[in-house]
DNA sequence: ACTTAAAGGAAAATTATTTTCCAATAGTAA
DNA sequence: TTACTATTGGAAAATAATTTTCCTTTAAGT
């Protein structure tokens, strides 16, 4: 189980039921726009606006809580920070997956001056289910 | 040189003064956004509309003649389609170079059920003249 | 040159995101 | 618990980004 509240406040965000939801939601859905969550929010709170959760969820990505992915050929999505990971889209259903890989081997073989900071991978291609 | 008229007669996209300057401009400055394409065209052509950058950049999208790059944490950029490559990005001064990476290391390592038809890559990191 | 489908430009329309303002509320201190 | 204060949520307005409409102009084939 996910301590939301506690976790808000490591960030120092306040707890508010909003923003446990926006926290909840991305905990068991992984990946979400921000349509995703401002549909799904409105089950809880009917009255929630969208400023709400643009608000909110600029404010957990500027606390670094948040990360922002940006998908080629779709909308962006939101999830909790976690260990540096990568991801798999499948450009059939556009359902999103975590997936573990080691960008030193990346690194490493490239020539470049840069001083590299962070590597960003996605894979896109079709899942099982689609494949089918 | 780049013969940017008999381009986009290849790509079916009629050749006006204005997408041969959007091509010029990409071709010479390899990576830019709407608004870096907006304002070089004026130069060129002081009534032109936004709504035809958007139009072109659009058009030439979905003749895969252009690709667009979704770079983190900055705006998208769009280039010319050429031969796969990743992308190297300075976080100080935002400067987008193509770099030839073997992805297909990565493919081969990441256990998946997934049909993987792309991969896409970008670095972010500190280029040499802001390492200073 | 003539014709026509497509393109460019201006403005309006839509969509996306941010800001403002005020009432409601979380967190802190008494 | 109560009182205080800063922050948040919500409604609406403001701003930004993108697309569409409509009409004039133009590229390209005859």
């Amino acid at each position: 189980m996910l301590n939301s509240s506690q976790l808000l406040k490591e960030y120092n965000l306040k707890v508010t039921p909003q923003r446990l939801a926006i926290v909840n939601e991305l905990y068991h859905n992984g990946h979400m726009n921000i349509d995703d969550l401002y549909k799904k929010l409105l089950e809880k709170f009917p009255s929630i606006s969208l400023a709400t959760i643009y608000k909110n969820v600029n404010a957990m990505i500027e606390k670094v809580f948040l990360n922002e992915v940006k998908i080629p050929d779709s909308k962006s999505v939101y999830e909790l920070v976690k260990e540096e990971h990568s991801h798999l889209v499948c450009s059939s259903c556009g359902i999103i997956e975590d997936i573990h890989v080691d960008t030193s081997v990346l690194e490493s073989t490239i020539k470049t001056d840069f001083k590299i900071s962070s590597t960003s991978v996605i894979f896109t291609g079709t899942c099982t289910k689609c494949s089918k």
